[in-house]
DNA sequence: CGGCAATTTGATATCCATCAATCGGTGTGG
DNA sequence: CCACACCGATTGATGGATATCAAATTGCCG
């Protein structure tokens, strides 16, 4: 079996040659507001992107890793937050390149779109969660969320791979609390649940070993995210 | 004050002279999993998009008023499900020939490109009220958002105009449930709070009045579908 | 006018939030 | 090397918001 690429989006190629910038946890990339004059792939680490209400309220819209593509707007002022959670690289280009890029180059465009539409498709999924799901249905989810990525991160092909027997957890409860729609201490009684029905068993707080992946899929609901279609989309 | 247009997203002409179809309330437009061959603009009458799981829990995941496009995929197969509302009128393209126009004008690919955009910041909003808000929250959101379009679709200037006093509210309790992420009593129960807050006033189950829209903001919070930023944007 | 479906309201149950300890790692200074 | 302090995570006890179950009411259409 061969081993399974990142999907390989050709716009891409403007950031070769960018200059990368590095980033301690907890340290600010974007700031809803600001102008968005710059756009970002991440080389390594793990960053979140969130919304803040007046009240102190944050919703966390997206966990972000590697080769993920920062910067979508609309407009010319970015309406989300971006920081690191774990020590972070990016590289930086700016905007006004990738327009040039995209707009030269057809097929850069058709990837770009597509692009946008799997954003688009994997937030439906977190709109399904959060409207009709339980918080250990959640929580299911997002593990399985976790592991997608660290196929995709790691390269692995085998979806039964040693490797992905442990799934590391980089962000803390809070963080997760604040993507589920959940509060911190419900979070970690939802580890607990999943952990007493044989699901799942923390090893520490960043780290999780999945003891019974068909039945944590069963818990999680249809919208797996490495379901065989999927997948095979992101592989493109 | 000049009459206040929709927005015309130029590749929406390969719509001119396409057949039009009618659905009657409750007719399906789109059911997940079929091939995504086609691409729709509603003409009239409003559309309810949603994804269902096994179990039957729904989710509306998008409302669809006139001039809305219908069929963004990013696969050769639809992953939701589209139906009337109310009665309505649809003009039905081939997919091809819009990929076509839009591989040939890059003009209307931006024009495409940003509607996306749009499409992907309106549901984090809905990301964000399903995440932090309280039940009547979520509603005082929705009523603004109705009354967005409402105000786009009768293209009314005037943020203040006496047409915008009363809401017309055409989906029933459960649609707006299934979109809101909560059951059909609790929407029932959260516009008798609203009501008795003083900021609207129930006519008919199909139809609401305003009475206090500061107030009404107030309690929806920040993301006003009908704030000054976002407005100037739906029109660009 | 009658009947049916949608909505509203009421009573109760459940799940998650809140408030409050306690536990457990990690890093530092003695 | 160990004691201590700190911070995040866990657990416990309780409260509050929403779901569920069950009428009663309203509105709509024949």
């Amino acid at each position: 079996m061969p081993d399974l690429p990142l999907p390989d989006n050709i716009f891409l190629d403007v950031f070769r040659g960018a200059p990368t910038r590095v980033l301690a946890p907890g340290e600010v990339l974007i700031s809803a507001g600001q102008p968005a004059d710059q756009v970002f792939n991440i080389e390594s680490g793990v960053l979140m992107l969130y919304r803040t209400g007046n009240d102190g309220r944050r919703q966390v819209l997206s966990f972000l890793f590697r080769d993920n593509f920062v910067g979508l707007s609309a407009t010319d002022a970015y309406f989300f937050s971006v920081e690191a959670v774990t020590p972070a690289k990016v590289v930086v280009c700016p905007r006004r390149l990738l327009n040039e890029r995209l707009a030269r180059d057809p097929a850069a465009e058709q990837a770009f779109l597509n692009m946008v539409f799997r954003v688009l498709e994997d937030i439906l999924d977190v709109v399904y969660s959060l409207g009709q799901r339980t918080a250990s249905e959640r929580l299911a989810v997002f593990l399985l969320y976790l592991r997608h990525w660290q196929r995709l991160t790691e390269a692995i092909a085998d979806d039964d791979h040693p490797a992905l027997a442990t799934v590391q957890v980089p962000m803390g409860r809070e963080d997760i609390a604040d993507f589920l729609g959940l509060k911190k201490e419900t979070v970690s009684r939802s580890f607990r649940e999943l952990e007493d029905a044989g699901l799942i068993h923390r090893l520490e707080a960043h780290a999780v070993r999945i003891d019974d992946l068909p039945r944590l899929r069963t818990r999680a609901g249809i919208a797996d995210f490495a379901s065989p279609r999927r997948l095979a989309r992101a592989l493109g």
